[in-house]
DNA sequence: GGCTTTGTTTTATA
DNA sequence: GTATAAAACAAAGC
């Protein structure tokens, strides 16, 4: 799902792609998922793109700023006369990526020099707002964040964190208002590496498997980052390409495979109300 | 038609 | 106020 390497993958490309573009109009089709008049940010110049945690921040030269959460299956799909040909050399994970604007396209962002950024999203859980700039951290979502790994989250700030709490560790590491980023799959595989049993009241944790799970969840953010995000549900790059790190998956998805840590068979229960995959042999 | 999926978001409880 | 838990929410595939 889409989590901190899957946005962090969105956030190169736009980037990339968006900045120096003037967004000419914009055609709303689901009036839901946007928040803010449109009008207001209509022939501004994107400047710059911005995440936090899970969530993206467009930059405007303007005093307004485009804040988006995507959630479960929202895309960010950027198009250009001059890409074209490259586009078409992006593999086509699903039918609803082969032609845009298709059915689940609620938000269409006209930009100068014949490009154009689509926003689909099959479920309709994400959302996009158009804030005046200072008022960003004001909004909910952004207002109660917490710090977040490979920026602002040290090991002595997620020590304290772990040690005060009595949730279930798994749990905990996801509650974005305690630590920004991780969501069901970097979560599983993170303390399936650190061999760390999911259902540990996170204050049991000794300092030694504290450093450990530090590590681990690092180790595998930077490499769903390498492989530009997991392609498991609906998640696509800017160019509409599939990313790689469902590939390499530790827990996540593989209920009655092995562990590649030690060969035990992989289970599945429900922590917190959600799928909680882990390796009951190593994971202590 | 019920169950499941997830990331918030809201509501309830201690 | 804080921490936690549970339910709600969205749509769609099976």
């Amino acid at each position: 799902m889409p989590e901190l390497p899957e946005v962090e993958t969105i956030r190169l490309g736009l980037q990339k792609y968006l900045v120096g573009h003037t967004i000419e109009n914009i055609e709303v089709r689901l009036p839901r998922i946007v928040i803010g008049d449109v009008k207001d940010i209509v022939g501004a110049t994107i400047t710059g793109v911005r995440r936090f945690g899970k969530g993206l921040v467009i930059d405007l030269d303007t005093d307004y700023l485009i804040a988006i959460h995507i959630k479960m299956t929202g895309q960010l799909i950027y198009k250009n006369q001059e890409l074209r040909v490259r586009n078409q050399e992006v593999k086509i994970i699903r039918d609803m990526h082969s032609f845009l604007p298709n059915k689940w396209t609620h938000v269409i962002f006209t930009l100068d020099r014949g490009a154009t950024l689509y926003y689909n999203d099959f479920r309709q859980f994400g959302w996009i707002k158009i804030v005046k700039s200072e008022k960003l951290k004001a909004q909910s979502f952004f207002k109660d964040l917490g710090p977040e790994f490979l920026k602002d989250l040290s090991l002595k700030k997620f020590t304290d964190i772990v040690k005060k709490s009595t949730v279930a560790i798994k749990p905990l590491i996801m509650d974005q208002k305690k630590i920004a980023g991780l969501g069901n799959i970097y979560a599983n595989d993170g303390l399936n590496l650190a061999m760390i049993d999911s259902r540990r009241k996170a204050s049991s944790l000794t300092q030694e498997e504290i450093e450990d799970l530090f590590q681990a969840l690092e180790t595998v953010l930077k490499k769903g980052i390498i492989y530009g995000g997991a392609s498991e549900l609906s998640f696509v790059n800017v160019l509409g390409g599939e990313g790689k790190y469902q590939e390499h998956f530790l827990v996540y998805g593989r209920k009655g495979k092995p562990c590649f840590n030690c060969g035990g068979i992989i289970e599945k229960i429900k922590l917190g109300g959600r799928g909680t995959y882990f390796c009951p042999k190593c994971q202590k």
